[in-house]
DNA sequence: CGGGCCAATACCTTCTCGGTATGGCGGCGG
DNA sequence: CCGCCGCCATACCGAGAAGGTATTGGCCCG
């Protein structure tokens, strides 16, 4: 699991539409499904089911969802911290 | 910045010595130095100083490793996390 | 039943990542 | 003071991951 599926998956839960998540993320479709598909294969459970619109959240891609933001704020906030540190401490 | 540079980064802190982190994480020295000084230059900040003996955190360093032990441990739990609730609810 | 929208697959290309070999530097013992 | 040892850094190469284009197959709706 990379911080580039996470954030990839995020975007397709909020979109729930794959293709409309990949122009969000400026990758094309195929590459885009074929990392969600990883990763739930990586997880070894589904995380979304497919309909005819897109694709629905099922429980556990909705407990991805709330530890995936987490992960990735903290990401973030990382950085700005460790530039912060560096700057005020040379 | 990606996980695996963030365990990279955790292993040669706590190591203090690359060599020996290298070891650690079964990779060898060179692209381990490399992962290291690509993370300093994403961060556009040092992390280290480099010792006779190896390395040295500095602040920037030690307050990276805080938040990447963090951000190691939630991602471990999202994937219990995930298995158990893929288990639970079908 | 035809057109549109969707995810999935096939195939190719590119670039990241790790390995091997080697260099350069500093400390330490003889 | 010189040679050895351990350290990190650099150069170069090969393998594997990741992205792009083209296309298919399924489903709904007119």
């Amino acid at each position: 699991m990379s911080l580039d599926q996470l954030r990839y998956f995020v975007a397709v839960a909020e979109e729930e539409n794959v293709t409309r998540a990949a122009r969000r993320l400026h990758v094309s479709q195929p590459p885009l499904s074929r990392r969600i598909r990883e990763l739930e294969g990586e997880l070894g459970a589904p995380l979304f089911t497919r309909t005819p619109r897109g694709v629905d959240l099922l429980p556990a891609g909705r407990a991805l969802l709330e530890h995936a933001r987490s992960i990735l704020r903290e990401v973030d906030r990382s950085v700005d911290v460790v530039r912060a540190t560096a700057e005020r401490d040379g």
